[in-house]
DNA sequence: CGCGAGGTTGATTTGTGTCAATGCACGTGG
DNA sequence: CCACGTGCATTGACACAAATCAACCTCGCG
Protein backbone atom coordinates (compact mmCIF):
# COMPACT_ATOMS: atom_id res chain seq x y z
CA UNK A 1 0.00 0.00 0.00
CA UNK A 2 1.91 2.80 -1.47
CA UNK A 3 1.69 5.93 1.14
CA UNK A 4 -1.28 8.39 0.77
CA UNK A 5 1.22 11.47 0.48
CA UNK A 6 2.88 9.98 -2.85
CA UNK A 7 -0.86 8.80 -4.12
CA UNK A 8 -1.95 11.81 -4.06
CA UNK A 9 0.51 13.81 -5.29
CA UNK A 10 0.61 10.88 -8.05
CA UNK A 11 -2.50 13.48 -9.42
CA UNK A 12 -0.90 16.42 -9.50
CA UNK A 13 2.20 15.01 -11.81
CA UNK A 14 3.60 12.45 -13.39
CA UNK A 15 6.15 11.07 -10.66
CA UNK A 16 9.62 8.14 -11.17
CA UNK A 17 10.48 6.03 -8.62
CA UNK A 18 13.16 8.26 -7.28
CA UNK A 19 10.64 11.23 -6.93
CA UNK A 20 8.13 8.47 -4.82
CA UNK A 21 11.70 7.45 -2.60
CA UNK A 22 12.43 11.59 -2.08
CA UNK A 23 8.90 11.90 -0.97
CA UNK A 24 8.79 8.84 1.31
CA UNK A 25 11.97 9.88 2.48
CA UNK A 26 11.13 13.27 3.39
CA UNK A 27 8.31 11.71 5.73
CA UNK A 28 10.05 10.06 8.30
CA UNK A 29 9.45 11.90 10.68
CA UNK A 30 6.09 11.31 12.15
CA UNK A 31 4.26 11.95 14.93
CA UNK A 32 1.06 10.78 16.48
CA UNK A 33 -1.22 13.50 17.85
CA UNK A 34 -4.67 12.52 19.74
CA UNK A 35 -7.73 14.57 18.35
CA UNK A 36 -7.75 17.83 19.27
CA UNK A 37 -4.46 18.84 19.25
CA UNK A 38 -3.08 21.83 17.77
CA UNK A 39 -0.48 21.62 15.17
CA UNK A 40 0.26 24.84 14.30
CA UNK A 41 -1.18 27.86 15.94
CA UNK A 42 -2.16 31.88 14.89
CA UNK A 43 0.46 33.94 15.52
CA UNK A 44 3.05 31.35 15.41
CA UNK A 45 5.69 31.86 12.76
CA UNK A 46 5.61 28.76 10.63
CA UNK A 47 8.62 26.33 10.61
CA UNK A 48 8.18 22.75 9.44
CA UNK A 49 5.77 22.14 6.79
CA UNK A 50 3.14 19.26 7.52
CA UNK A 51 1.84 16.38 6.29
CA UNK A 52 -1.15 14.45 7.22
CA UNK A 53 -0.57 10.17 7.02
CA UNK A 54 -3.78 8.80 8.79
CA UNK A 55 -6.57 10.72 10.31
CA UNK A 56 -8.06 14.36 10.10
CA UNK A 57 -6.60 17.97 10.17
CA UNK A 58 -8.16 21.00 9.50
CA UNK A 59 -7.53 24.62 8.94
CA UNK A 60 -9.58 26.80 11.23
CA UNK A 61 -9.66 30.29 12.82
CA UNK A 62 -11.33 31.44 15.97
CA UNK A 63 -13.09 34.54 17.01
CA UNK A 64 -12.93 36.47 20.13
CA UNK A 65 -16.59 34.88 21.56
CA UNK A 66 -15.22 31.46 20.79
CA UNK A 67 -16.69 30.85 17.29
CA UNK A 68 -14.84 28.62 15.56
CA UNK A 69 -14.45 28.37 11.30
CA UNK A 70 -12.78 25.24 9.77
CA UNK A 71 -11.78 26.57 5.84
CA UNK A 72 -10.20 22.95 5.26
CA UNK A 73 -9.99 19.47 5.99
CA UNK A 74 -6.91 17.88 5.51
CA UNK A 75 -7.02 14.02 4.65
CA UNK A 76 -4.20 11.56 4.56
CA UNK A 77 -2.25 12.55 1.70
CA UNK A 78 -2.66 16.23 2.47
CA UNK A 79 -0.51 19.03 3.06
CA UNK A 80 -1.40 20.99 6.17
CA UNK A 81 0.95 24.35 5.09
CA UNK A 82 3.16 23.56 1.90
CA UNK A 83 4.02 27.66 1.39
CA UNK A 84 2.79 29.60 4.42
CA UNK A 85 6.56 29.90 5.18
CA UNK A 86 7.08 32.67 2.85
CA UNK A 87 4.64 34.89 5.35
CA UNK A 88 6.42 35.43 8.99
CA UNK A 89 3.24 34.48 10.40
CA UNK A 90 0.63 32.65 11.01
CA UNK A 91 -3.01 33.98 10.54
CA UNK A 92 -4.83 30.49 11.29
CA UNK A 93 -4.36 27.65 13.31
CA UNK A 94 -3.85 23.93 11.97
CA UNK A 95 -5.02 21.52 14.47
CA UNK A 96 -6.77 17.59 14.84
CA UNK A 97 -9.62 16.80 14.50
CA UNK A 98 -9.46 12.71 15.42
CA UNK A 99 -6.21 11.18 16.48
CA UNK A 100 -3.78 11.42 13.29
CA UNK A 101 -0.87 10.74 12.39
CA UNK A 102 1.23 13.79 11.06
CA UNK A 103 4.82 14.06 9.31
CA UNK A 104 6.90 16.90 9.43
CA UNK A 105 9.48 18.17 6.77
CA UNK A 106 11.82 20.79 7.88
CA UNK A 107 11.87 24.08 5.22
CA UNK A 108 15.22 22.46 3.42
CA UNK A 109 13.78 19.38 3.26
CA UNK A 110 11.32 20.94 1.13
CA UNK A 111 13.58 22.64 -0.82
CA UNK A 112 15.44 19.47 -1.87
CA UNK A 113 11.94 18.24 -2.86
CA UNK A 114 11.15 21.15 -4.81
CA UNK A 115 14.41 21.08 -6.46
CA UNK A 116 13.09 17.87 -8.63
CA UNK A 117 10.98 19.03 -11.38
CA UNK A 118 8.48 16.99 -11.22
CA UNK A 119 8.03 16.87 -7.33
CA UNK A 120 7.52 20.64 -7.94
CA UNK A 121 4.88 20.41 -9.93
CA UNK A 122 3.29 18.23 -7.86
CA UNK A 123 3.29 20.33 -4.96
CA UNK A 124 2.10 23.37 -6.99
CA UNK A 125 -1.00 21.08 -8.11
CA UNK A 126 -1.76 20.53 -4.59
CA UNK A 127 -1.51 24.27 -3.19
CA UNK A 128 -3.77 25.38 -5.99
CA UNK A 129 -6.41 22.44 -5.71
CA UNK A 130 -6.21 23.22 -1.89
CA UNK A 131 -7.19 27.20 -3.29
CA UNK A 132 -9.73 25.46 -5.92
CA UNK A 133 -11.12 23.79 -2.45
CA UNK A 134 -11.38 26.69 -0.51
CA UNK A 135 -13.29 28.86 -2.89
CA UNK A 136 -15.70 26.25 -3.93
CA UNK A 137 -16.35 26.10 -0.22
CA UNK A 138 -17.20 29.75 -0.37
CA UNK A 139 -19.72 29.26 -2.99
CA UNK A 140 -21.16 26.35 -1.18
CA UNK A 141 -21.82 28.58 2.11
CA UNK A 142 -22.61 31.64 0.31
CA UNK A 143 -25.14 30.34 -2.54
CA UNK A 144 -26.35 26.83 -1.06
CA UNK A 145 -28.85 26.06 1.92
CA UNK A 146 -27.40 23.75 4.33
CA UNK A 147 -28.60 20.37 2.77
CA UNK A 148 -27.32 21.21 -0.70
CA UNK A 149 -24.17 22.03 1.04
CA UNK A 150 -24.06 19.28 3.13
CA UNK A 151 -24.40 16.71 0.27
CA UNK A 152 -21.71 18.62 -1.45
CA UNK A 153 -19.29 18.15 1.58
CA UNK A 154 -19.96 14.67 1.59
CA UNK A 155 -19.47 14.32 -2.09
CA UNK A 156 -16.23 15.94 -1.89
CA UNK A 157 -14.84 13.91 0.86
CA UNK A 158 -15.59 10.97 -0.68
CA UNK A 159 -13.97 11.38 -4.08
CA UNK A 160 -11.00 12.79 -2.08
CA UNK A 161 -11.00 9.52 0.23
CA UNK A 162 -11.04 7.69 -3.39
CA UNK A 163 -8.48 9.52 -4.50
CA UNK A 164 -5.88 8.17 -1.76
CA UNK A 165 -7.81 4.82 -1.83
CA UNK A 166 -9.75 4.46 1.36
CA UNK A 167 -13.03 4.03 -0.11
CA UNK A 168 -14.60 0.76 0.33
CA UNK A 169 -17.26 0.51 -2.06
CA UNK A 170 -20.31 2.90 -1.40
CA UNK A 171 -18.72 3.95 2.15
CA UNK A 172 -15.67 5.76 3.50
CA UNK A 173 -14.31 6.86 6.75
CA UNK A 174 -15.30 10.42 7.98
CA UNK A 175 -14.76 9.73 11.77
CA UNK A 176 -15.41 13.95 12.74
CA UNK A 177 -18.44 15.38 14.96
CA UNK A 178 -21.29 17.00 13.80
CA UNK A 179 -20.09 20.11 15.43
CA UNK A 180 -17.03 19.88 13.40
CA UNK A 181 -18.91 19.37 10.61
CA UNK A 182 -21.21 22.38 11.92
CA UNK A 183 -18.24 24.71 12.27
CA UNK A 184 -17.39 23.78 8.53
CA UNK A 185 -20.29 24.73 6.71
CA UNK A 186 -21.23 27.55 9.84
CA UNK A 187 -23.70 26.23 11.23
CA UNK A 188 -25.16 25.04 14.45
CA UNK A 189 -24.65 21.48 15.64
CA UNK A 190 -28.58 20.86 15.55
CA UNK A 191 -28.93 21.84 11.86
CA UNK A 192 -26.43 19.98 11.06
CA UNK A 193 -28.42 17.09 12.82
CA UNK A 194 -31.16 18.07 11.36
CA UNK A 195 -30.28 18.49 7.38
CA UNK A 196 -28.30 15.01 8.13
CA UNK A 197 -31.68 13.28 8.67
CA UNK A 198 -33.21 15.31 5.92
CA UNK A 199 -30.68 13.47 3.64
CA UNK A 200 -30.80 10.67 4.80
CA UNK A 201 -34.88 10.54 4.69
CA UNK A 202 -34.42 11.71 1.29
CA UNK A 203 -31.97 7.99 1.27
CA UNK A 204 -28.98 9.75 0.19
CA UNK A 205 -26.22 9.32 2.61
CA UNK A 206 -25.81 7.42 6.32
CA UNK A 207 -23.12 8.27 8.14
CA UNK A 208 -22.72 6.56 11.45
CA UNK A 209 -19.87 5.93 13.74
CA UNK A 210 -17.58 7.98 11.29
CA UNK A 211 -18.44 5.79 8.66
CA UNK A 212 -20.02 7.86 5.56
CA UNK A 213 -22.46 5.95 2.96
CA UNK A 214 -23.15 7.26 -0.03
CA UNK A 215 -25.88 4.30 -1.86
CA UNK A 216 -26.28 6.37 -5.04
CA UNK A 217 -23.41 8.67 -5.83
CA UNK A 218 -24.74 10.37 -8.89
CA UNK A 219 -27.98 10.77 -6.78
CA UNK A 220 -26.31 12.70 -3.65
CA UNK A 221 -23.91 14.62 -6.25
CA UNK A 222 -27.19 16.08 -8.16
CA UNK A 223 -28.75 16.98 -4.48
CA UNK A 224 -25.96 19.27 -3.49
CA UNK A 225 -24.50 20.78 -7.30
CA UNK A 226 -21.48 18.76 -7.04
CA UNK A 227 -18.96 18.92 -9.66
CA UNK A 228 -15.55 18.04 -9.06
CA UNK A 229 -13.85 19.42 -11.89
CA UNK A 230 -11.79 21.89 -8.65
CA UNK A 231 -10.23 18.79 -7.16
CA UNK A 232 -8.30 18.83 -10.28
CA UNK A 233 -8.08 14.70 -10.20
CA UNK A 234 -8.38 13.89 -13.71
CA UNK A 235 -6.11 11.47 -14.71
CA UNK A 236 -6.45 11.80 -18.20
CA UNK A 237 -5.51 15.36 -18.44
CA UNK A 238 -2.83 15.53 -16.17
CA UNK A 239 0.23 15.73 -17.90
CA UNK A 240 -0.24 19.01 -19.60
CA UNK A 241 1.97 20.07 -22.52
CA UNK A 242 5.11 21.82 -20.52
CA UNK A 243 4.32 24.99 -23.21
CA UNK A 244 4.84 27.28 -19.66
CA UNK A 245 6.28 25.02 -17.32
CA UNK A 246 6.86 27.64 -14.08
CA UNK A 247 10.60 27.60 -13.12
CA UNK A 248 9.38 29.07 -9.60
CA UNK B 1 2.02 58.45 -9.13
CA UNK B 2 3.65 55.38 -9.21
CA UNK B 3 1.94 52.26 -10.94
CA UNK B 4 -0.57 50.47 -8.22
CA UNK B 5 0.87 47.08 -9.22
CA UNK B 6 4.39 48.38 -8.05
CA UNK B 7 2.84 50.14 -5.18
CA UNK B 8 1.12 46.83 -4.14
CA UNK B 9 4.10 44.64 -4.52
CA UNK B 10 6.44 46.73 -2.29
CA UNK B 11 4.26 45.24 0.73
CA UNK B 12 5.80 42.15 0.00
CA UNK B 13 9.69 42.39 -1.28
CA UNK B 14 11.89 45.45 -0.48
CA UNK B 15 11.84 46.08 -4.11
CA UNK B 16 14.98 48.21 -6.23
CA UNK B 17 14.48 50.30 -9.29
CA UNK B 18 15.39 47.84 -11.42
CA UNK B 19 12.84 45.45 -10.17
CA UNK B 20 10.28 48.84 -10.53
CA UNK B 21 11.39 49.09 -14.13
CA UNK B 22 10.73 45.36 -14.77
CA UNK B 23 7.42 45.26 -13.42
CA UNK B 24 6.51 48.55 -15.39
CA UNK B 25 7.76 46.96 -18.78
CA UNK B 26 5.89 44.14 -18.02
CA UNK B 27 2.15 45.73 -17.61
CA UNK B 28 2.88 47.69 -21.01
CA UNK B 29 -0.01 45.82 -22.93
CA UNK B 30 -3.11 47.04 -21.57
CA UNK B 31 -7.11 46.89 -22.55
CA UNK B 32 -10.11 48.99 -21.48
CA UNK B 33 -12.89 47.08 -20.72
CA UNK B 34 -16.60 47.87 -19.67
CA UNK B 35 -17.99 46.78 -16.30
CA UNK B 36 -19.14 42.81 -16.89
CA UNK B 37 -16.83 41.92 -19.32
CA UNK B 38 -15.44 38.80 -18.62
CA UNK B 39 -11.78 38.31 -18.54
CA UNK B 40 -11.42 34.82 -18.53
CA UNK B 41 -14.10 32.21 -18.19
CA UNK B 42 -14.52 28.83 -16.42
CA UNK B 43 -13.32 25.84 -18.57
CA UNK B 44 -10.88 27.94 -20.29
CA UNK B 45 -7.27 27.20 -20.53
CA UNK B 46 -5.63 30.26 -19.03
CA UNK B 47 -2.81 31.90 -20.98
CA UNK B 48 -2.00 34.76 -20.21
CA UNK B 49 -1.63 36.57 -16.34
CA UNK B 50 -3.94 39.59 -15.59
CA UNK B 51 -3.57 42.72 -13.50
CA UNK B 52 -5.49 45.23 -12.24
CA UNK B 53 -4.66 48.60 -13.23
CA UNK B 54 -7.62 50.78 -12.31
CA UNK B 55 -11.24 49.51 -11.62
CA UNK B 56 -12.69 47.07 -10.10
CA UNK B 57 -12.71 43.02 -11.30
CA UNK B 58 -14.06 39.99 -9.41
CA UNK B 59 -13.09 35.84 -9.73
CA UNK B 60 -16.70 34.61 -9.45
CA UNK B 61 -18.66 31.32 -9.83
CA UNK B 62 -21.92 30.66 -11.45
CA UNK B 63 -24.36 27.47 -10.46
CA UNK B 64 -26.94 25.98 -12.97
CA UNK B 65 -29.62 28.19 -12.10
CA UNK B 66 -27.78 31.53 -11.90
CA UNK B 67 -26.76 31.65 -8.32
CA UNK B 68 -23.06 33.95 -8.59
CA UNK B 69 -21.24 33.71 -5.77
CA UNK B 70 -18.04 36.53 -5.82
CA UNK B 71 -14.89 34.89 -4.10
CA UNK B 72 -12.55 37.88 -4.85
CA UNK B 73 -11.94 41.13 -5.06
CA UNK B 74 -9.25 42.47 -7.80
CA UNK B 75 -8.79 46.22 -6.86
CA UNK B 76 -6.04 48.25 -8.81
CA UNK B 77 -2.42 46.92 -8.21
CA UNK B 78 -4.12 43.34 -7.61
CA UNK B 79 -3.15 40.30 -9.78
CA UNK B 80 -6.40 38.04 -10.80
CA UNK B 81 -4.46 34.83 -12.00
CA UNK B 82 -1.21 34.30 -11.29
CA UNK B 83 -0.78 31.08 -10.71
CA UNK B 84 -3.58 29.09 -11.83
CA UNK B 85 -1.56 28.64 -15.33
CA UNK B 86 -0.66 25.30 -14.27
CA UNK B 87 -3.68 24.19 -13.83
CA UNK B 88 -5.16 23.10 -16.82
CA UNK B 89 -8.70 24.84 -16.93
CA UNK B 90 -10.39 27.06 -14.98
CA UNK B 91 -12.12 26.17 -12.62
CA UNK B 92 -13.99 29.72 -12.50
CA UNK B 93 -14.67 32.93 -13.94
CA UNK B 94 -12.99 36.52 -13.70
CA UNK B 95 -14.44 39.34 -14.77
CA UNK B 96 -15.25 43.28 -14.25
CA UNK B 97 -17.45 44.98 -11.68
CA UNK B 98 -16.32 48.88 -13.55
CA UNK B 99 -15.27 49.87 -16.81
CA UNK B 100 -11.36 48.34 -15.64
CA UNK B 101 -7.84 48.85 -17.42
CA UNK B 102 -6.34 45.19 -17.15
CA UNK B 103 -2.74 44.55 -18.52
CA UNK B 104 -2.21 41.26 -19.58
CA UNK B 105 1.21 39.89 -18.93
CA UNK B 106 1.96 36.52 -20.71
CA UNK B 107 3.85 33.58 -19.29
CA UNK B 108 7.19 33.68 -20.18
CA UNK B 109 7.15 37.50 -19.34
CA UNK B 110 6.01 36.36 -15.72
CA UNK B 111 9.07 33.87 -16.09
CA UNK B 112 11.55 36.69 -16.37
CA UNK B 113 9.79 38.37 -13.83
CA UNK B 114 9.96 35.43 -11.29
CA UNK B 115 13.46 34.89 -12.17
CA UNK B 116 13.91 37.71 -9.86
CA UNK B 117 14.37 36.73 -6.86
CA UNK B 118 12.77 40.00 -5.06
CA UNK B 119 9.96 40.44 -8.03
CA UNK B 120 9.29 36.13 -7.20
CA UNK B 121 8.69 36.99 -3.27
CA UNK B 122 6.53 39.47 -3.89
CA UNK B 123 4.47 37.62 -6.51
CA UNK B 124 4.44 34.82 -3.94
CA UNK B 125 3.21 37.05 -1.02
CA UNK B 126 0.74 38.37 -3.11
CA UNK B 127 -0.59 34.97 -3.59
CA UNK B 128 -0.56 33.87 0.08
CA UNK B 129 -2.15 37.27 0.66
CA UNK B 130 -4.98 36.59 -1.80
CA UNK B 131 -5.39 32.75 -0.04
CA UNK B 132 -5.70 34.88 3.66
CA UNK B 133 -7.96 37.10 2.10
CA UNK B 134 -9.70 34.16 0.75
CA UNK B 135 -9.90 32.73 4.28
CA UNK B 136 -11.21 35.62 5.95
CA UNK B 137 -14.08 36.02 3.86
CA UNK B 138 -15.15 32.22 4.92
CA UNK B 139 -14.70 33.00 8.15
CA UNK B 140 -16.75 36.21 7.39
CA UNK B 141 -20.05 34.50 5.39
CA UNK B 142 -19.25 31.40 8.16
CA UNK B 143 -19.93 32.69 11.02
CA UNK B 144 -20.67 37.11 11.11
CA UNK B 145 -24.28 38.24 10.51
CA UNK B 146 -24.90 40.53 7.68
CA UNK B 147 -23.69 43.84 9.56
CA UNK B 148 -20.70 42.36 11.24
CA UNK B 149 -19.92 41.00 7.45
CA UNK B 150 -20.45 44.35 5.73
CA UNK B 151 -18.98 45.88 8.16
CA UNK B 152 -15.55 43.69 7.53
CA UNK B 153 -15.58 44.13 4.32
CA UNK B 154 -15.90 47.73 4.18
CA UNK B 155 -12.32 48.04 6.60
CA UNK B 156 -10.74 45.49 4.13
CA UNK B 157 -11.62 47.26 1.05
CA UNK B 158 -10.37 50.60 2.54
CA UNK B 159 -7.34 49.36 4.27
CA UNK B 160 -6.71 47.90 0.54
CA UNK B 161 -7.52 50.96 -1.20
CA UNK B 162 -4.92 53.00 1.38
CA UNK B 163 -2.44 50.62 0.42
CA UNK B 164 -2.51 51.64 -3.13
CA UNK B 165 -2.80 54.79 -2.36
CA UNK B 166 -6.33 55.48 -3.33
CA UNK B 167 -8.22 56.65 -0.11
CA UNK B 168 -8.70 60.17 0.77
CA UNK B 169 -8.69 61.21 4.38
CA UNK B 170 -12.13 58.94 4.99
CA UNK B 171 -13.12 58.05 1.76
CA UNK B 172 -12.56 55.85 -0.90
CA UNK B 173 -13.55 54.66 -3.99
CA UNK B 174 -16.05 51.50 -4.25
CA UNK B 175 -17.87 51.78 -7.51
CA UNK B 176 -19.97 48.60 -7.24
CA UNK B 177 -23.49 48.01 -6.81
CA UNK B 178 -25.80 46.77 -4.32
CA UNK B 179 -26.05 43.29 -6.18
CA UNK B 180 -22.50 42.69 -6.48
CA UNK B 181 -22.04 43.29 -3.05
CA UNK B 182 -25.05 40.91 -2.16
CA UNK B 183 -23.30 38.16 -4.58
CA UNK B 184 -19.77 38.53 -2.45
CA UNK B 185 -21.79 38.59 0.61
CA UNK B 186 -23.92 35.70 -0.28
CA UNK B 187 -27.39 37.37 0.95
CA UNK B 188 -29.90 39.07 -1.22
CA UNK B 189 -29.45 42.32 -2.60
CA UNK B 190 -32.40 43.53 -0.35
CA UNK B 191 -30.75 42.01 2.79
CA UNK B 192 -27.84 44.47 1.45
CA UNK B 193 -29.99 47.55 1.62
CA UNK B 194 -31.18 47.20 4.32
CA UNK B 195 -28.37 45.94 6.26
CA UNK B 196 -26.43 49.38 4.56
CA UNK B 197 -29.02 51.39 6.41
CA UNK B 198 -28.07 49.53 9.92
CA UNK B 199 -24.48 50.42 9.33
CA UNK B 200 -25.71 53.56 8.33
CA UNK B 201 -28.19 54.38 11.11
CA UNK B 202 -25.29 53.40 13.66
CA UNK B 203 -23.03 55.92 12.12
CA UNK B 204 -20.35 53.84 10.94
CA UNK B 205 -20.50 53.99 7.26
CA UNK B 206 -21.80 56.15 4.33
CA UNK B 207 -21.95 54.59 0.85
CA UNK B 208 -23.01 56.11 -1.96
CA UNK B 209 -22.32 57.42 -5.63
CA UNK B 210 -19.43 54.46 -5.67
CA UNK B 211 -17.84 56.26 -2.50
CA UNK B 212 -17.24 54.85 0.49
CA UNK B 213 -16.64 57.19 3.83
CA UNK B 214 -15.62 55.47 7.19
CA UNK B 215 -16.05 58.40 9.71
CA UNK B 216 -14.06 56.70 12.87
CA UNK B 217 -12.72 53.43 11.29
CA UNK B 218 -12.22 52.05 14.95
CA UNK B 219 -15.53 51.82 15.57
CA UNK B 220 -16.44 50.00 12.02
CA UNK B 221 -13.10 47.55 12.28
CA UNK B 222 -14.83 47.05 15.76
CA UNK B 223 -18.15 46.17 14.40
CA UNK B 224 -17.12 44.37 11.73
CA UNK B 225 -14.67 42.53 14.30
CA UNK B 226 -11.45 43.24 11.35
CA UNK B 227 -8.13 42.39 12.30
CA UNK B 228 -5.55 43.11 8.95
CA UNK B 229 -3.55 40.55 9.86
CA UNK B 230 -4.23 38.23 6.75
CA UNK B 231 -3.28 41.04 4.31
CA UNK B 232 0.15 41.10 5.34
CA UNK B 233 0.70 44.60 5.31
CA UNK B 234 2.71 45.41 8.04
CA UNK B 235 5.61 47.15 6.46
CA UNK B 236 7.71 47.18 9.43
CA UNK B 237 7.87 43.02 9.47
CA UNK B 238 8.11 42.82 5.81
CA UNK B 239 11.60 41.92 5.08
CA UNK B 240 11.85 38.95 6.74
CA UNK B 241 14.83 37.02 7.47
CA UNK B 242 15.74 35.09 4.28
CA UNK B 243 16.77 31.82 6.53
CA UNK B 244 14.61 29.73 4.65
CA UNK B 245 13.96 31.35 1.40
CA UNK B 246 12.43 29.45 -1.11
CA UNK B 247 13.56 28.46 -4.52
CA UNK B 248 10.30 27.99 -5.70
C1' DC C 1 -39.13 62.95 -22.09
C1' DG C 2 -39.24 58.33 -21.36
C1' DC C 3 -36.70 54.38 -20.29
C1' DG C 4 -33.89 51.36 -17.59
C1' DA C 5 -30.66 50.17 -14.10
C1' DG C 6 -30.06 50.44 -9.60
C1' DG C 7 -31.83 51.51 -5.13
C1' DT C 8 -35.65 51.58 -1.42
C1' DT C 9 -39.53 49.85 1.11
C1' DG C 10 -43.24 46.72 2.99
C1' DA C 11 -45.51 42.20 3.81
C1' DT C 12 -44.83 37.63 4.29
C1' DT C 13 -42.48 33.11 4.36
C1' DT C 14 -38.65 30.25 5.25
C1' DG C 15 -34.28 28.84 7.03
C1' DT C 16 -31.53 28.67 10.80
C1' DG C 17 -30.20 29.85 15.65
C1' DT C 18 -30.85 29.31 20.51
C1' DC C 19 -32.01 27.14 24.65
C1' DA C 20 -33.10 23.34 27.04
C1' DA C 21 -34.14 18.68 27.84
C1' DT C 22 -33.43 13.86 26.72
C1' DG C 23 -31.18 9.79 24.87
C1' DC C 24 -27.48 6.88 23.96
C1' DA C 25 -22.95 4.67 24.03
C1' DC C 26 -18.75 4.22 26.02
C1' DG C 27 -15.23 4.04 29.53
C1' DT C 28 -14.01 4.30 34.35
C1' DG C 29 -13.92 3.15 39.00
C1' DG C 30 -16.22 1.11 42.87
C1' DC D 1 -20.63 -6.27 36.94
C1' DC D 2 -23.06 -2.36 37.70
C1' DA D 3 -23.40 2.84 38.59
C1' DC D 4 -21.99 6.76 37.05
C1' DG D 5 -20.02 10.44 34.28
C1' DT D 6 -19.02 12.37 30.06
C1' DG D 7 -19.21 13.45 25.21
C1' DC D 8 -21.98 13.33 21.47
C1' DA D 9 -26.41 12.92 19.11
C1' DT D 10 -31.37 13.85 19.04
C1' DT D 11 -35.62 16.33 19.73
C1' DG D 12 -38.95 20.20 20.69
C1' DA D 13 -40.42 25.05 21.30
C1' DC D 14 -39.57 29.39 20.17
C1' DA D 15 -37.06 33.59 18.36
C1' DC D 16 -34.91 35.91 14.82
C1' DA D 17 -32.27 36.69 10.56
C1' DA D 18 -32.66 36.62 5.93
C1' DA D 19 -35.13 35.32 1.53
C1' DT D 20 -38.76 36.31 -1.45
C1' DC D 21 -42.10 38.85 -3.95
C1' DA D 22 -43.77 42.91 -5.34
C1' DA D 23 -44.19 47.64 -5.68
C1' DC D 24 -42.26 52.06 -6.06
C1' DC D 25 -38.75 55.53 -6.37
C1' DT D 26 -34.67 58.09 -8.38
C1' DC D 27 -31.44 59.44 -11.34
C1' DG D 28 -28.68 59.44 -15.45
C1' DC D 29 -28.89 58.98 -20.18
C1' DG D 30 -30.35 58.40 -24.97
Amino acid sequence: MPNPVVRKLEYGSLLEDEDREAIEAALLTQHRLPAGADIICEGEIPSDVHAVVDGIACRYKLLEDGRRQIMALFLPGDFCDLHIHILKEMDHSIGTLTDATVASINTYKIEELTARRRINRALWWATLVDEGTLREWLVSMGQRDAPEQMAHVFCEMFVRMQAVGLTDGTKCPFPITQKDLADLMGVSAVHVNRTLMVLRDEGLVVWERGVLTIPNFDRLKARGGFTPNYLHLDEEKRPRPAVSEPGW
